[in-house]
DNA sequence: AGCAAACATGTAATTAATTACATGTTTTAA
DNA sequence: TTAAAACATGTAATTAATTACATGTTTGCT
C-alpha cells in the first residue's frame, strides 16, 4: 500500500511485516535465515516464502522502519544483514501491545472431507483417519524430538522462552489432533 | 484458470470449488446459503465471503460441475437454485477419495506475539492471556450450546454424522486451546 | 575434481482472498 | 408504519500468497 504523497506505509492489518521485525528484533538476520524461520521455529504458526520475505524488507526499509549493511561471506557471497531502527521497534511494541480480539480463521480440508461423508459407516473414512493419524503422528515426533533437543535443560527454557511457548503450544495441539483422529479409528 | 481452447479448468489445488461442491451435494442451495455455511456449520474448518462464491459458482456452471434453476421468492426476489451435475459429483468423490498428504498452515497471531515477548515475567503477558482466555471461552461456549441445541439426541448424531464431527473436533480444538491458555494464566 | 545441497537474493506471473462498491426485496420487531 | 435486519446477487479494486522464473556462491561429500 503505496499511500499519498509517496510517503510508504503497508496496510494495518498485513501481519507479515510485524512478524519480520519481531524476529529482526530477536537478532539482525538476513532474509534467507528469516525464510528459514517460517519453516522452523515459528513454521507451526506463520509461513512466508523468500518472494514475498525480499520485496517485504525493501518496503520496511523504505518506510525506515529497518535498515540493512550489506557483508561479503567467503569470497565474495552478498548477504543483508537487516537490523531493527528505532521506528521499527516502536511499531513492533505498538502491534504486540495492542488487543487481538479475532479468532484466528482456521482451515482444515481433511475435516472438511469427513464432513462430506456424512455416513458414519462409509468405508471411505477408516483408511482416512489412518492416514492423517499417520501424517499427525509423525509430526508431532518430529516436534517432540525438536522440544528434546532444543530445550535439553530449565536454563535454556528461560533464555528462549517465547521459543519453547510456541513448540509447548504446537505440540499440545499436535497431541490433541493425534488424540482426536485415535478415538475414531478403530483398532 | 482458464486453459488451452476455451475450456474451463479451475485449479485442482483451489480447494472452494471442491467445499461448494461438496455443500451442493448435501442439497441443492443458493449462493447466499452457501455463504452463510461458510459462517457456521463449517466456519470453524473453511471461510469464504460471498464476493468469491458467486463468481466460482459461475466458473462451476461454466465447467458443467453445476447447474442453475432460477426461481423466485415472494413478488419478485430472484434465486438461483445450484444443484451437482453428474459430472460435479464424480469430481467430487474424486476429491474426497484423495489423499491429504499436506499438514493444514496454521495461523495465529496471539501466539506469535507470545513468541516476540521472550521474557517469561514480562508484565504484558498475563493481561494478553486474559484477553484470549475470554475470547476462546466465549467461542467455546457458543460451540457447546449449538451441539445442545443441535444434536439433542442420538437419531440427529447418526443423520448428520459429518455435521456432528466436525462440531465435535471444533468443540475439542477450543476446549485444548482454553486449557492451555488457563495453564499459564495466574489466578 | 566434480557434483549436490545448502546458501543467498531477487522478480514475474498467477491465484486466492479480502474489502469495498452497488442494488434491490422481504421479514421482523418497535 | 416504518426502520432495521436479513435475504439475495453481483462486480471492482486491492492485497496476500503461491508458484515459477532467474542467477550466482559456498560447503560438504565422494
Amino acid at each position: 500500500m503505496t499511500s499519498i504523497k509517496g510517503k510508504i506505509t503497508i496496510g494495518q492489518r498485513n501481519r507479515l511485516q510485524y512478524i519480520i521485525l519481531g524476529l529482526l528484533n530477536q537478532q539482525p538476520q538476513t532474509g534467507y535465515d528469516l525464510a528459514k524461520a517460517f519453516e522452523n521455529e515459528i513454521g507451526e504458526f506463520w509461513q512466508a516464502q523468500h518472494s514475498q520475505i525480499y520485496p517485504m524488507l525493501k518496503r520496511l526499509e523504505a518506510a525506515g522502519e529497518i535498515t540493512h549493511e550489506d557483508t561479503v561471506a567467503g569470497e565474495k557471497l552478498a548477504k543483508k544483514q537487516y537490523t531493527l531502527t528505532p521506528t521499527g521497534r516502536e511499531k513492533l511494541v505498538a502491534w504486540v501491545s495492542q488487543p487481538s480480539p479475532e479468532l484466528t480463521p482456521n482451515k482444515d480440508e481433511f475435516i472438511l472431507k469427513l464432513y462430506f461423508i456424512k455416513k458414519a459407516d462409509d468405508p471411505r473414512i477408516q483408511p482416512m483417519l489412518r492416514e492423517q493419524y499417520q501424517l499427525h503422528q509423525a509430526q508431532l515426533q518430529h516436534l517432540q524430538q525438536r522440544r528434546e533437543t532444543v530445550f535439553a535443560d530449565r536454563a535454556t527454557i528461560d533464555q528462549a522462552y517465547g521459543h519453547y511457548l510456541i513448540l509447548d503450544h504446537a505440540i499440545e495441539r499436535e497431541t490433541h489432533y493425534v488424540e482426536w483422529l485415535a478415538q475414531y479409528l478403530k483398532k
